[in-house]
DNA sequence: ATTTTGACTTAAG
DNA sequence: GCTTAAGCCAAAA
């Protein structure tokens, strides 16, 4: 059987994240079923910013702080997006109660 | 194969 | 709220 490489299964569970919506490095490797895998995360983002269908801008720490981006001018372009798709702000950070992602909830 | 580095997180002072 | 330390995982050297 093909066991898909850890960080398949990360960018598999980014895609599911809808706009307007974003996960924390920590959140999204638990629910790889490596809890902490997070730092990974980072990695499997920064070697992988260009996959059209991996919203790596929709990936923030575990305080809503906006971390590292490879593309396009960096945190600034992260942040627009994030803006762009409706994404709750509280001054540099998101505000994760309004706007983290809830599988069950949308 | 081993060591270093890094888009992380949590705990403690 | 900020700094230090330790833990964990994968990619790059």
């Amino acid at each position: 059987m093909k066991q898909l490489s850890l960080r398949d299964q990360v960018y598999a569970k980014l895609r599911e994240v809808p706009m307007g919506k974003v996960v924390t490095y920590g959140q999204l490797a638990a629910l790889v079923g490596h809890p902490k895998a997070a730092r990974a995360i980072g990695t499997f983002m920064r070697t992988n910013p260009d996959a059209p269908a991996t919203p790596c801008h929709r990936v923030v720490g575990s305080d809503g702080r906006l971390t590292g981006y490879s593309a396009g001018a960096g945190l600034f372009t992260k942040l627009q997006m994030l803006k762009d798709e409706g994404v709750h702000f509280k001054g540099d950070r998101v505000n994760l109660s309004a706007s983290q992602w809830h599988k069950y909830l949308g």
